[in-house]
DNA sequence: ATGAAAGCGCTAACAA
DNA sequence: TTGTTAGCGCTTTCAT
């Protein structure tokens, strides 16, 4: 059995109410008394019990994170940073991963709601206006990563995917390479859709026809995936010059497949990918990319979260990392 | 404010025990008086309070589960094996990071003992016996991933890391590399030194000298560190003929920065990673590699921690999976 | 089949 | 400065 504050009490031969004051306010304990209850506490290796402490307080001091796939860099970076800002507001996470679906993300709800969270951070999948508004009546916070729900009261931070999309296909052009292939995924994420509309438009207004861009989907964003559109890729004749991946993971298993297969990169074909994880800056050629700063929107939810902002939307600058992959 | 339970209760009303009972053992009410309760629950939207109910249960549905870093995909697939056959067991995974420090490992475990957790998964940074013991005589199951502590009761699932080095070592030399690299990290993890002790023991039984065995080592055992281990290879002057690498992660980096500098895999040397991760297949050179069965160990975890077994021990063998770049 | 009520461990308001 | 106590929302036992 757990040893509870009742018995802590009584070895110390306090009342439970300076037991809890030891613990939470310990500055109006005599310091002869508080030294001879945290003695006890350390003997008696004695861990509140959080169920009953917020319990009684309505509200706990965690905040639930949830993450669409918790195998993507992208979304590990972000929760680190939003875990860190969070461990620093003396809150501790709990994560739940949604793996992209819907039906689970909506298992990850009830169960932070039954824990009693006091917010909530998430990469949303398939969330309702309805079932966020309902969150927001019980005065649950709750910051949308990378995508807004209008009119339900969530505040979101996200990166301008339109102006990320621009500044890729723009370095693109700025290397004469206007043929070009977007690597994707169907159903295409709204954020990967803005990518492809601000590269698009950047063509268009570079004056030249978007007729010729290839669109390659895949059914997940994963290096595996980008090796089979990679492979499309070759399959379909002639290669594009320029390549715009959806993501590093992609764009690293097409890179490795086409080095793979003798095509020369940057020389033969440029490629740029989305994310700045890690892995880009080592992959075999280095990997030019956006950079969203995701420690910085993990943080930045964080923020919002704890200071249980309303409709508030911050939107951050991506960043071109130029490397060998296209340069 | 949260609806609760008295609430329901008001507006079937019905008394809150029946609305309990329609919660927990529904064939105890009458059709009609359930479907009305149901109905209203769904009309409020009612979640039913953790804290409370562990509260008064004494213990609650969810296990903790700490992973030591959350970016490492071999941790990250584990994690889903003991997630997948967690749910499927009516419980949930509050999940936390050590992040590989033992200050914020034992944080974790604060937290979720204060959570009240009915077992905790683990993959140990620098768990001391006496707290495991500790957590033991409290009721909690504890099951450690890949290292065990002797005395604690604890129980482990982990891989024959001796065999699997021994494995790998085994194929370099039926491709007849015995000038041999091992690339690991420092500190060496337990796990990644029974590897090359069993590594070493194959070459010295094939009757190999193991004196040329070249053992570099980094920091951290990610790409990055993979990329600088190759660097200190090159620089080394001649190469060695076969490389052993203690995680793919590392593999890849290496084999990146070795492709670069026109090294040819497996031609001029022969690589060989441990884990068997999703990017290994999609490597720039498919990665022989050893590959953990890393969602059972997870399953088995979870299994373990379900049963509240003591000191069982659960070992299982690891597979070499041959790809290009050690064939 | 349903209701009434005790009590889980803790915090905070109040009393001493 | 410390003790006493009500009550958070729920489950469960015992009546009805």
């Amino acid at each position: 059995m757990r040893t509870s504050i009742r018995e802590v009490a009584r070895r110390a031969g306090v009342s439970v109410g300076t037991v809890s004051n030891v613990l939470n306010r310990p500055d109006l304990v005599a310091d002869a008394t508080r030294d001879r209850v945290k003695a006890v506490i350390e003997e008696l290796g004695f861990v509140r019990n959080e169920a009953a402490r917020s319990l009684r307080q309505g509200a706990g001091r965690t905040l639930g994170v949830i993450v669409e796939d918790i195998a993507n860099p992208y979304f590990t970076d972000v929760a680190r940073g939003a875990e860190a800002a969070l461990n620093a507001g003396g809150f501790d996470a709990i994560w739940c991963t949604s793996d992209g679906s819907p039906e689970k993300e909506r298992r990850c709800l009830d169960f932070l709601e039954e824990q009693g969270v006091s917010g909530i951070i998430m990469t949303p999948v398939a969330l309702d206006a309805a079932r966020v508004a309902r969150l927001r009546t019980r005065g649950l916070p709750v910051v949308l990563i990378d995508r807004r729900i209008p009119g339900a009261g969530a505040c979101s931070v996200a990166v301008d995917h339109v102006a990320g999309g621009s500044l890729a296909m723009r370095h693109l052009i700025s290397l004469g390479r206007t043929r070009v292939a977007f690597v994707s995924a169907e159903p295409e994420p709204p954020s990967v859709r803005q990518r492809r509309g601000g590269a698009l438009r950047s063509l268009a207004r570079a004056g030249y026809s978007s007729d010729s861009v290839l669109y390659v989907a895949e059914a997940e964003m994963t290096a595996n995936a980008g090796q089979l559109a990679a492979r499309r890729l070759l399959d379909h004749g002639t290669l594009p010059n320029g390549i715009f991946c959806a993501n590093d993971l992609m764009a690293i298993g097409l890179v490795n497949e086409l080095t793979r297969n003798g095509v020369k990169i940057p020389q033969d074909v440029a490629v740029v990918g989305y994310d700045d994880i890690d892995l880009a800056s080592t992959a075999v050629v280095p990997l030019t990319t956006v950079s969203q700063p995701r420690r910085e929107l993990g943080r930045i939810a964080t923020e919002l979260a704890l200071t249980d902002a309303d409709n508030r939307h911050v939107v951050l600058g991506p960043e071109l990392v130029v490397r060998e992959s296209a340069s």
